[in-house]
DNA sequence: GCAGCCACAGTAGCATGTTACGTGCAATTG
DNA sequence: CAATTGCACGTAACATGCTACTGTGGCTGC
């Protein structure tokens, strides 16, 4: 069982610790594991084969990233993510992201801007198929590449983990393929603002569209969760002053 | 050495990993840990007495904040913080707790009035007596109490894992006494707009408030790493847009 | 029927053995 | 003398044993 069988194809570079983390987080947006039910590092080590250690290591930076809970001496729960939880990632990258937008078209060169239209024809591509997955990897890239362009390294790293939380809802829900034509037809302007340098343009376009995406996967948090709230109101009450 | 005898008390709460990370983190403020030098898990686990378990485990989750760096085969490091780090989580801190101070105005109650004026009372008395540690300590405490009235509890997780990386700085370097009675009266009329529920006022002394901090931590930084750069620029490349 | 007690199962946390790998050094060779 | 290769050492990463603790269900007594 705990025998280093086929499925130990190490994939260089990738340590266990990191595939347990990823394994965790796929298992999540599939709906593979169930959002608060209790899961023990016992259980999840002999189902991926390997021992308990990685897969603690792994959990508890999962933990420290606020997407699982342990629950002393009972096992771990995947942290569901309530539509307030929603509202306030988004209230967080707008407060992030718009002034990144805008150091970004600052710092704007040629070689940026072919990165940028790379990754916007294959955003158009995947849209056209559908391809959900595809699609999101690239969107994050996207926003990545913004965040790198701003010289905000640190930022990266906290919004590629607050994009954890939300994706499982984001994944989930969002099966309208109008929508992936929509999100995509929101980042155009952004990446156009920047290629030629206009800061308060892409600023204002990515308020734009993070407020889209925002409210929409709010709007969707609460309807999945047959919540009687009221998404504006919510919004309002988390973005006021960001 | 390794069995276990007295050391064994259970001590709620605290669990070994946390010791750990508390131990490095005092470790570098103190300067008993040198930036850049390389440790090994197993050293340290020797040093305190304990296996490498927990060592490991705390050392992973200080990784994950950005305080260390695990070099494979070959030890951990400190990494060091620059003059640019600190300008941009001084950008960051910005971005969030400008606005969270805003928040917290439109939420002001008398019992968040009086843990206001409690804190503030408790850091006149550590600046007189010129007790840094303790200062810098309610500081974190007054920002904290902040983002918490603002019902930002992912921006206090964020904050407070950015402090850890300037703070060694800060203890190090600021010496002055002045300094602290000079940062308190720039506490008063963040706290002073809070309690009054004036979320513009607020905001704008928060702001006021972290730009000096900044500012003065920028230049500190520069001076001690014997670095050759303007401070004003630097912090007017990051925070531009903020 | 209800409350308190107790025994049981499962878990987190810690200790420690094992393995494979990166690094620097020294010996060897062209 | 310089470049290359082989080797020894120290380390991270992983595996696994162990123990104390805690929540849970069944049982007993009232």
């Amino acid at each position: 069982m705990t025998s280093p069988h086929s499925r130990t194809l190490p994939q260089r570079g990738q340590s266990l610790t990191d595939q347990v983390m990823n394994h965790v987080r796929h298992s999540v947006v599939t709906g593979e594991m169930e959002v608060g039910r209790l899961y023990s590092v016992y259980q999840l080590a002999e189902q991926l084969g390997i021992s308990r250690s990685p897969v603690r290591d792994g959990l508890l930076r999962l933990e420290e990233a606020g997407l699982i809970e342990f629950s002393r001496n009972r096992g771990f729960r995947v942290i569901p993510t309530s539509p307030h939880d929603v509202a306030e990632i988004f209230s967080l990258r707008l407060a992030l992201e718009v002034p990144a937008a805008l150091r970004a078209a600052h710092a704007s060169t040629p070689a940026l801007a072919a990165t940028f239209n790379d990754l916007e024809a294959h955003m158009r591509s995947a849209a056209e198929r559908g391809s959900l997955d595809e699609f999101f990897d690239l969107d994050q890239q996207v926003h990545d590449t913004i965040l790198s362009a701003a010289g905000s390294n640190r930022v990266r790293g906290i919004v590629n983990r607050l994009r954890d939380s939300t994706r499982l809802l984001g994944v989930s829900t969002a099966g309208k393929e109008r929508s992936l034509t929509e999100i995509l037809g929101e980042h155009a302007p952004v990446i156009e603002a920047i290629n030629a340098g206009k800061g308060q343009e892409a600023a204002a376009a990515m308020r734009e569209h993070l407020t889209r995406t925002g409210q929409l996967l709010v709007s969707q948090a609460i309807t999945a969760q047959h919540l009687d709230l009221d998404p504006d109101e919510l919004w309002r009450d988390y973005t006021t002053g960001y």
